[in-house]
DNA sequence: ATCATTATTCGACATTGTCGAATGTGCTTC
DNA sequence: GAAGCACATTCGACAATGTCGAATAATGAT
């Protein structure tokens, strides 16, 4: 580990967590002295990586993410091949559809189909969910035991509403039935009055390496069969382009 | 300059570039030692800003750039006003819409309104175009003098299409037609088969700070003056916002 | 205009990053 | 399965780079 590549990062998931922060600002919570933040932070503004906000001392992201995160996006085979099996799932189901992937402690969705009434909804894409507290999480959570390992190694878990489950014996439970049934529900454990279901996307050695959702108003729980049917279809036909032999997954084998 | 940064963010741009890349050919684009550029990938892969792809021993960008991105986008306060400007207009034109703001030599899109004909549409967000090709270019460079000025330090301007502009003079001139009319109008410079025009939105000091366009077919040039008149309503509604005193925008003082 | 706060610059030197050599891994061919 | 080759990764000596305290400059509020 670089020590100053670190610093960067660091300096980058500060402005993540709170946007706009000033020298003195980013040296207190990165606990390092203001002029070796500025280097820092100077060196980052060469690569249009931090700018600094238009009226005032403050710093904040920069547009070379932007253009990066485009690449990303399109270097995800996954995301190519779901694009038009995910849009399809929308418009049969009338529902807001996600895929997501891995991230840390989390999920992160690198695609997000709009539910397709012609409403205004704002773009998903990017947005992270704890990984424990979405149907989405949960899905990858039970089908590859590294991240669950993972995650576990950190707690506490958090609490987002009322009905996030915090207790690792807990969790692991729900995860066996996940499994089981082979599909994932979250029931307003990340945002209130919002449920969905997922299911895994598996890739040519049959791993788990993506998760399909559908989300619904948590009032129209439980969800339809038909519509659960339509879900594991679009799944399976993404890990079918991916080379899959099987669907669903086999649950990933632990490496220590 | 910290250089161990300024080679992690060179890193970055080569994967940018080449979307998967091995140690050893990062090192002969970046003309580095295989072990110093693995020193440097691993700092990165720590942060997610790297990951090894799925099959292999290349590289690609990672996920914490997407999440990144998200809140850059969502820091972007001349983004958040231009959402509902920029989505009437789109309704109103049947047209798409960009919202675009200076990026190096280039505009790069912040806001993509896709066409509202229920069509699937390639998403924009992050899309980059050479400044002096593009409408949405052309527009900041006229009222941003230091954008062409760097620009223009830069010889020579890329040629994307036989229609691109690129002697300096010749785009220049342009420029100033630019100012006179307040809209620059791109005809098949960039991509074949599309053309697109574009307007400036001014900040609270009456600068240029970001870029509306709408883009049709070539073959339907030139734009009806009901599509500008709707254009320059949507730039001058986001400016309002954004404080603006007046709109157009002045022409920004060139600082040495 | 004044003042307080913060940003930025500068340079000595400690420590960190670099990079060549050695070793390990993965892929292809037989 | 074994051998060979190309590439990735590890290791450690030491050169050079990054760090950080002090000084200076800039900014914003009054």
């Amino acid at each position: 580990m670089i020590q100053a590549i670190d610093r960067a990062a660091r300096v980058l998931a500060a402005l993540q967590g709170s946007r706009h922060l000033g020298i003195t600002e980013l040296g207190a919570i990165l606990d390092l002295p203001p002029s070796t933040v500025h280097g820092i932070v100077a060196s980052l503004r060469d690569h249009g990586l931090v700018v600094k906000e238009p009226h005032g001392q403050r710093y904040m992201l920069g547009p070379t993410l932007l253009q990066l995160s485009n690449v990303y996006l399109d270097t995800l085979d996954v995301r190519a091949r779901a694009m038009r099996w995910t849009g399809d799932l929308s418009e049969r189901t009338g529902l807001a559809v996600r895929l997501g992937v891995e991230f840390f402690d989390q999920v992160i969705v690198i695609h997000h189909e709009p539910r397709p009434d012609g409403t205004r909804q704002m773009p998903e894409t990017g947005v992270t969910i704890p990984a424990h507290a979405s149907a989405l999480g949960k899905v990858l959570l039970a089908y590859r035991p590294s991240f669950l390992q993972s995650l576990l190694g950190k707690v506490p878990l958090r609490s987002l509403t009322g009905e996030t489950i915090v207790e690792p014996v807990e969790l692991e439970k729900a995860l066996v039935e996940v499994v089981e049934k082979g599909y994932a529900v979250e029931d307003e454990e990340a945002v209130l009055g919002e449920a969905s279901i997922a299911v895994p996307v598996a890739d040519r050695d049959s791993e788990a390496i993506a998760a399909i959702a559908v989300v619904l108003p948590a009032s129209q729980q439980p969800v339809a069969d038909s519509v659960l049917t339509l879900l594991r279809e679009a799944a399976r036909n993404v890990s079918r382009e991916l080379g899959s032999p099987t669907w669903p997954p086999v649950v990933s084998e632990l490496d220590d």
